[in-house]
DNA sequence: TGTTTTGCGGATATTCTATATCCTTAATTC
DNA sequence: GAATTAAGGATATAGAATATCCGCAAAACA
């Protein structure tokens, strides 16, 4: 059960995003050398992005990518989901029903037990992946990215922003 | 982020062997014709469960496997980890060290902020599935499977059970 | 007007994992 | 000695993740 690499990329991105002065928009170019990441698949990330409306883009030179809404508004979920899809990790095949015993038209009252139990952890990964915001994520890092780096970072970001 | 199918064969399985009698051992033969799987690739997740010592075995007509302790002390967690394997599900590849504006020799206090909350979340996963108790599963199967089901199952297990 | 830059989607290639089967070996039962 | 079993290694197949390339349309700019 791996998560893939554009989720990390995807978060990292948003991080970036969220730094952006109103209305300026940041290229898959930059983002790709900020954290030196393979151009053209890493464009593939930031779609999954703008198919869930959690970035808004523009084309042309300056163009780019920003945040679609305030980081306060979106959470990890929004994000991990947009790149990683809304398909739970557990997938029931209803095993159960091979079962050589069953009575001919036995009906099943309820979801399988197994299945109902491993996606009540997945809810719970989800809950918690819901409950932390994006700007909590910046919050954090503006802490503890010491402030020389965090600094020359956002001009290097603002000098290639459109 | 998809867990293998062997999770649910090796979940129904426990759940089997959690109602034979004790000293007695089922084979990979009957739990995959009872389950509807194919024998070879089962008898690989009832391997994984053996290696975890959740399960003991014996060779020879009559062999199989039957619970290394009691159903109370064998939780979820134990069982998808020894299928599943224990790594965690979100790989931090530390991308800001890519970042362009790292001055030379500069060392991160901390893992990483991102991973840091998707460990978080795994977590919530892995505490969710340690709180479960295999017992706690046949007390709910002992509830909703009709009781003719359940009966007529057991008897084809015991049939079966050396 | 035309050139450059950009995001977007489709097509394709490569690598890795999950799934599945087969075979040999050693232990156990009868 | 014959049958049955778990264990583990080797191998084959399918599908997903990773990655690259191309053509298109929109936007910026000279």
């Amino acid at each position: 059960m791996i998560l893939k690499s554009q989720v990390e990329w995807a978060l990292h991105c948003c991080a970036i995003l969220a730094g952006l002065p109103e209305g300026r928009y940041l290229s898959t170019k930059a983002l790709a050398e900020l954290h030196g990441l393979p151009k053209e698949y890493l464009s593939k990330a930031l779609q999954s992005l703008s198919q869930a409306s959690l970035v808004d883009t523009t084309l042309g030179p300056s163009g780019g990518y920003r945040l679609a809404r305030s980081a306060s508004e979106i959470n990890f979920l929004d994000i991990v989901e947009a790149v990683e899809g809304k398909a739970r990790s557990f997938t029931c095949t209803n095993i159960r029903e091979n079962n050589p015993c069953r009575p001919a038209g036995y009906c099943d009252s309820k979801p399988c037990a197994v299945a109902r139990i491993m996606w009540e952890a997945d809810e719970a990964w989800r809950d918690t992946l819901r409950r932390v915001r994006l700007s909590d994520l910046v919050g954090i890092l503006s802490e503890e990215v010491r402030p020389d780096l965090w600094q020359s970072t956002f001009e290097w970001v603002l000098k290639r922003a459109g």
